[in-house]
DNA sequence: GAAATATAATTAGAGGTCTAATGATATTTG
DNA sequence: CAAATATCATTAGACCTCTAATTATATTTC
């Protein structure tokens, strides 16, 4: 049993919580959380574009791409050349894609949702804290990550 | 701002750093996560079939279906069928795979393992006890999830 | 024992996510 | 101004993940 192993099963069972819902959102509305996402940044940003939405959002650019193409196809969105600089796209909501945005549920589970509500505000903010600490240690680099195989027969070509 | 957005956002950023880790698993070992975990679940049970992989691992057959597909192309594995149930399936390692796993790195960043080992006792638990914490509110069934949606004009088909 | 039901695995199809390569514009610099 | 360099977006190619449908084999039941 390796020392972070509790730690490691909890995180995938809460991602795999989330893409799960994810799915459900998308049977029930036709939108997936990341798609809501992006919506939601779109409306919010002055300058809607792929990239700004990615930072936004964070997720890389080619990843925005892929979603608002689909949100395109779905007519929930737009494209436009911005006029000022031609590389840029900007990112408009339809009126389908505006009325979405009222009716989307919330991108989290509504029973996690209303239990976390429950809580006592210092019990939100030590689960808070908590994500947090984890999020920042792993988002450092991987300072010291020298290749672990350099047999290079495993590794596939 | 919404009331669980902090939350929601370090839950997003973990699992991102948890994907991009795996890519980066990858690109150093030509194993994702996943596939060394399903790796390390065949080596553990008695019968490696699919199914038993997905309940220890946590992922639907489907995608376990999946992950022993690439693998077996990658030959770190063999399928065989069972002698005493002919619909089931086993897992077995061939001696690339056994030395895969001998050499493989850990699931988790580096840089996140070697911080939280510095943890305090008392702090790892606290973490572990968090995520465990939302992890079983995530789980828990959406019981009042009706449609927020039934417009249906909204639905993609 | 044959029909109905159940279980294991796979396939089909839809998304999501990333990096690397490419194409189109802008900006900088000699 | 023209060439080199930047930046923005998209495309190509991999892989992960799921549900629903399908196929093969077992088990149950009349």
């Amino acid at each position: 049993m390796k020392d972070y192993e509790e730690l490691f099963v909890a995180l995938r069972r809460i991602t795999r919580a989330i893409d799960l819902h994810s799915k459900k959102l998308q049977r029930e509305t036709g939108l997936t959380t990341s798609q809501l996402l992006v919506l939601e940044a779109a409306v919010k940003l002055s300058v809607a574009s792929p990239s700004n939405i990615a930072k936004e959002v964070q997720l890389s650019q080619a990843t925005v791409t892929n979603l608002v193409d689909r949100m395109e196809r779905n007519e929930l969105i737009l494209r436009k050349k911005s006029n000022e600089d031609k590389r840029v796209v900007e990112v408009h909501l339809t009126e389908k894609g505006k009325k979405m945005i009222d009716l989307a549920p919330e991108p989290l589970q509504a029973g996690f949702l209303r239990e976390y509500r429950k809580l006592e505000r210092w019990e939100q903010h030590q689960l808070i804290g908590s994500m947090q600490r984890i999020a920042v240690l792993m988002d450092a680099e991987d300072i010291d990550a020298s290749p672990i195989l350099t047999t290079g027969e495993l590794l596939t070509p």
